[in-house]
DNA sequence: ACAGGACGTGGATGCCATCGACCTGCGACT
DNA sequence: AGTCGCAGGTCGATGGCATCCACGTCCTGT
């Protein structure tokens, strides 16, 4: 990871679609040079796939919801986690610090499926309570932040 | 909207650096027709823009938080905002129901540099207070949703 | 019936991805 | 010190892709 490396993450983290010529003019080196720094990226784990950002509301999923989720006592955290995995709403899942183990932003369509998602949530077995905090809406999510060089 | 295009939407959700050809395969286009209908879908504003998804850690930011932010009475919501949007370190912002106007997704190198960012957001004109909790790991982030079909 | 538009196809053309051959600088070993 | 081996670069070739354009087809309103 040095700091061509770091450039071809900030080009590619702001759009992902740009050529590896593109790329090579951008960073002052062949095509195939960059070709093959990108695949170490990709291999190494760095660069862990590349998505389109989507506007949610137009896959009608114009729903954001937090669910803070306090797990039992007496359950494991790991099976938790899988059960919550199987439920396709949910986007992220942080363990977090604190007495809520898991945080959870969930995306769904309608207020009403929202609240069946956390019927099922407080069902799930390991699930001692939920609080659901609903957003408004996204002023923005994922925004790359500007890299700065860093030790290794 | 219809059904090849949410199909479309699925496959760069999934893979942004599909090439045409390859997304024509998928859909049984011509690659033409799917450079359109891609072109279009991204001045409609759909597609927002393409990311490559990189490990926060590899590049120096292995601490994840959620702040939650109290905004003084007195103030516009749309002010507090806009002074947010200079904190780089701040990846997400919700406007939320709840006291608690802003919900913020930050990322920081070091516990040390998250003391600072609250110090500075509680320093910020508008923030009545600030609620931190930090994320022992993400379980997963961004996890694209499989596609059903819905109404326009 | 027919004009117009939205949307598709196929062909042409120039750029890009990607492979292989080769060069170079550096660190490790003798 | 020489030199072996490797990491990482360049260049050139070639086949595939992006993209433009001309044209076909189907629907829709008049």
């Amino acid at each position: 990871m040095d700091a061509i490396d770091l450039r071809l993450v900030e080009l590619l983290r702001t759009n992902a679609r740009l050529s590896f010529a593109e790329l090579a003019r951008q960073v002052g080196l062949s095509a195939p040079a960059v070709h093959e720094r990108v695949g170490k990226l990709e291999s190494s784990g760095v660069v862990r796939g590349y998505r389109a950002d989507i506007d949610p509301e137009a896959i009608g999923l114009g729903v954001t919801a937090l669910i803070s989720v306090v797990e039992e006592s007496t359950t494991d955290a790991d099976d938790l986690q899988e059960l919550l995995r199987e439920l396709p709403e949910i986007e992220t899942c942080y363990f977090m610090a604190g007495v809520e183990s898991f945080l959870l932003t969930v995306r769904v369509g309608t207020i009403a499926e929202l609240e069946r998602l956390i019927v099922r949530l407080n069902r799930t077995p390991g699930v001692a309570s939920t609080r659901t905090a609903i957003a408004l809406s996204a002023k923005w999510e994922n925004r790359p932040r500007p890299l700065s060089p860093h030790s290794d």
